[in-house]
DNA sequence: GTGCCTGCTCACGGG
DNA sequence: GAGCAGGCAC
């Protein structure tokens, strides 16, 4: 493709910012406004115009999906050459760079990837081995902190350094410390460590960032908003030499600063690089004129964005609508019954149809009520498939073959299916190994050196690490999925599944089993050098979204975050009430004004996914957390002036909201449907304006379906019988000094014959006195 | 050693 | 409403 062409299918901005190929360049691209059709053909451009060599292009993006979209669309541009661009995610991006790399910071080339579940995991451990009190310190918020530590580039001894004498910190700070002590210790890296090690490598050796530096002499970074301070600093750094930077972002859809997105990074751009072009795509080609009135109705409130208003030359198109029902299951009845009618009528497809909402929990009603009408969906989010605990166990076991040094995947399936090796043994284990100095693996390795340990445990733990070997050897030979399969066969995990799970969830669980398989062949097909580590490092990066194809005929179902990026032609937007949307976290927060406006930005990003026809939906009250709310329609609602809207009558509902003026809102602290404000008194905490006190919902009524759902069932008789020891004979008797492993030497007080056992009361001068039953207490009389 | 039950806590978004 | 730690029963 020549210049003539590139440039005859773009418009004069984009094709302005297509030439641009040297030097700094912010795009500031508005929603619909074809910026991965500009990204795509400035690729092009710089290929087939230019000359540039293909391999000297790095273009990141945030999602796998939007990475293999650009991808494909810039081989259909230039051919088979494209391959050798990188087009890939910041976290695929620095892995490739990490892996050969690694050994230079203390890692090997299998490092792990562990993801926030992981994370958790490790930081559980070191509260309970360094007896953090869990009422002063979460782990959850320990390692939130740790992230925006890591986002800002903040080191363990600098955050200790900052911490001065403020307990909290300095506690923080150890435990940060500790927390990457054991991640390099198991050869292993979490999501912000990818970032952070490149940048770390890139600092402390020069001569490989010029290494890198040189190769990539043209950079382009998508959803520029969204990029945090650790990711700048990454691309300044590759982008330092040449100075050959693209960055195409809209702050108004910047919506990740929970996660650490420096809003700053875009719109001071120009003041970072004084020589940056700027230029503008403010023509949308995705929506009518309505939808797009609408939007900009409601980022206009919105202060500190750069200004700029969005137009199109599209048909005005129906008028945006707006649907109040009386609860959330007429607001899910709703769209139901419209979908379905318009697909039977031959109106429109399923696929035309996605709804929107603030929560991953609103997408239950939807999904019950299309279960109901039977109406094809795919629900995006919510669990991912790779957090699923069977996912999980089985590539625990990949991880352990791949990188046997990996502390969290070794107990995670040490005993898992059950083999015998219980939490006394390991203990002795971990005991063992951290006296030495060594991996829970090598420990387990090198179990008959434990004095502790009984020869009949000592022969089960033989028996794994055994068969972890036999895995080891055949993996240079086996395929990935080959090894799984063995792996899935000789635990006998199905079993396991089929055995603890009833029929429904074991179905589910089994055919996830099946899935993880297909992804391992489907891996290998699409690899050319497919490897255990690079299964690994995929499978670890994956995103939830990059799942969503274009091809099947199905309603998405999905939250506003997931959405950027898609489009669709009729979008309904669920739950939009003072409390949902914009959600009480924001409204009550301490910076109330910056929350509320990344919730604007949000709706923003929402309402511009709509192609012809957008509808807003708001329930009077909904259940939220077991407790029944009433919230007052959106603020964001009310942003768009009323003429625009059509909110007519709403089949499904007998009472309809009036739509409120556009005055000020009442105090927006009134806020706190979790009842945590009132001191746990659950009455108290309801204060929605015009609140009555629903008291009594919640106790009783919710605990007398716990009850009814967990009634015995016939076949628990039989499953504990098959389990119970065997009586056998005591070795010791009343007055006997007995060891048991937890609460050390004691006296035996009492002993009761019991049917089918025999009960054991022993004084422990330290715990006082404790009951066991003989056969599982394993106590051994002192000589 | 393991499974089950209970009470407790947490609770927005996601690579 | 759900997931989990801790306690209890077998």
């Amino acid at each position: 493709m020549d210049e003539k062409q590139i440039i005859s299918r773009l418009n004069t901005e984009q094709a302005e910012a297509v030439r641009t190929a040297e030097g700094p360049l912010l795009i500031l691209a508005g929603a619909g406004s074809g910026k991965t059709r500009v990204l795509v053909h400035r690729i092009s451009y710089l290929i087939n115009v230019l000359g540039v060599w293909p391999g000297s292009i790095l273009a990141i993006t945030f999602t796998n999906k939007a990475a293999d979209e650009m991808k494909s669309r810039v081989e259909d541009l230039i051919g088979p050459d494209s391959g050798k661009i990188w087009v890939m995610t910041f976290h695929a991006a620095c892995v490739r760079i990490l892996r050969r790399h690694a050994e230079e910071l203390g890692y090997t080339r299998y490092f792990t990837i562990y993801d926030s579940d992981d994370s958790l995991s490790v930081m559980k451990d070191i509260f309970k081995a360094k007896r953090i009190d869990t009422k002063r310190f979460r782990e959850k918020q320990v390692l939130a902190l740790i992230s925006s530590a890591k986002n800002e580039l903040v080191s363990p001894d600098r955050y200790a350094e900052t911490a001065g004498k403020d307990f909290y910190s300095r506690e923080v700070g150890s435990l940060y410390e500790e927390y990457q002590k054991r991640l390099l210790a198991s050869n292993a890296m979490d999501f912000d460590d990818l970032i952070g090690k490149t940048i770390e490598l890139f600092k402390r050796f020069p001569d490989i960032l010029g290494l890198y530096q040189d190769k990539f002499r043209y950079l382009m970074v998508d959803e520029y908003q969204d990029t945090n301070t650790a990711q700048f600093s990454l691309i300044s750094l590759l982008a330092e030499k040449y100075r050959n930077l693209c960055v195409v972002g809209d702050d108004d859809q910047s919506i990740y600063r929970f996660r650490g997105a420096n809003i700053r990074n875009i719109l001071n751009f120009e003041q970072i690089f004084p020589d940056a072009k700027v230029i503008r795509l403010e023509q949308n080609y995705r929506s009518t004129g309505n939808i797009l009135e609408a939007a900009n109705a409601v980022i206009r409130n919105n202060r500190g964005r750069k200004d700029k208003k969005l137009w199109t030359e599209n048909e005005e198109g129906a008028q945006v609508r707006f649907r109040t029902f009386e609860n959330g299951y007429e607001e899910a009845d709703f769209a139901a019954d419209e979908i379905r009618r318009s697909v039977s009528e031959g109106k429109a497809s399923y696929r035309d149809y996605a709804v929107l909402y603030r929560t991953n929990a609103q997408s239950r009603l939807f999904e019950e009520k299309f279960i109901f009408r039977s109406i094809p969906y795919k629900l995006v989010g919510g669990v991912n498939f790779y957090a699923r605990k069977e996912i999980k166990d089985l590539l625990a076991y990949l991880k352990t073959v791949n990188n046997a040094v990996d502390d969290l995947a070794v107990s995670r399936i040490v005993n898992v299916p059950k083999r015998g090796i219980g939490q006394t043994t390991m203990t002795k284990i971990q005991n063992f190994a951290y006296d030495g100095g060594l991996s829970l693996y090598d420990a387990a390795v090198r179990v008959g050196e434990i004095s502790q340990i009984s020869a009949s445990a000592a022969g089960k733990v033989r028996s794994f690490t055994g068969f972890i070997e036999r895995l080891r050897e055949e993996a240079g030979q086996l395929s990935v999925s080959s090894l799984l399969k063995k792996v899935v066969e000789e635990t006998g995990y199905k079993d396991m599944v089929k055995a603890q799970d009833d029929e429904e969830t074991a179905s589910d669980r089994l055919g996830n089993i099946e899935e993880l398989v297909n992804k391992a062949v489907q891996y290998e097909t699409q690899n050319e050098n497919p490897t255990l580590s690079g299964f690994l490092e995929e499978v670890a990066l994956i995103a939830d979204i990059d799942s969503v194809s274009d091809g099947d005929d199905k309603v998405l179902l999905m939250t506003l975050h997931a959405a950027k990026g898609l489009e669709f032609p009729k979008v309904y937007m669920a739950g939009m009430e003072e409390g949902i949307f914009p959600g009480y976290m924001s409204i009550n927060s301490e910076d109330a004004l910056a929350a509320i406006e990344e919730e604007r930005r949000l709706c923003y990003v929402g309402i511009t996914r709509a192609e012809k026809l957008l509808t807003l939906m708001a329930a009077r009250e909904r259940m939220v957390r077991g407790n029944l709310e009433r919230f007052p329609v959106s603020r964001f609602v009310r942003e768009i002036p009323r003429e625009m809207l059509e909110s007519g009558k709403a089949p499904a509902s007998r009472t309809r909201l009036s739509l409120p003026g556009s005055g000020p809102l009442g105090p927006a602290k009134a806020f706190a449907p979790s009842g945590k404000a009132a001191g746990g008194n659950a009455a108290f905490g309801r204060s929605f304006p015009g609140g009555r006190a629903s008291g009594g919902l919640s106790g009783g009524g919710v605990s007398s379906v716990r009850k009814s759902a967990n009634a015995p069932k016939p076949e628990a008789a039989k499953k504990t019988s098959a389990g119970a020891p065997s009586k056998g004979t005591l070795s010791y008797a009343v007055g006997d000094q007995v060891n048991h492993v937890k609460f050390g030497n004691g006296v035996v007080r009492e002993i009761v014959d019991r049917k089918k056992d025999f009960e054991v009361a022993v004084d422990f001068p330290a715990w006082g006195t404790k009951r066991f039953l003989a056969a599982y207490a394993n106590l051994k009389k002192v000589e």
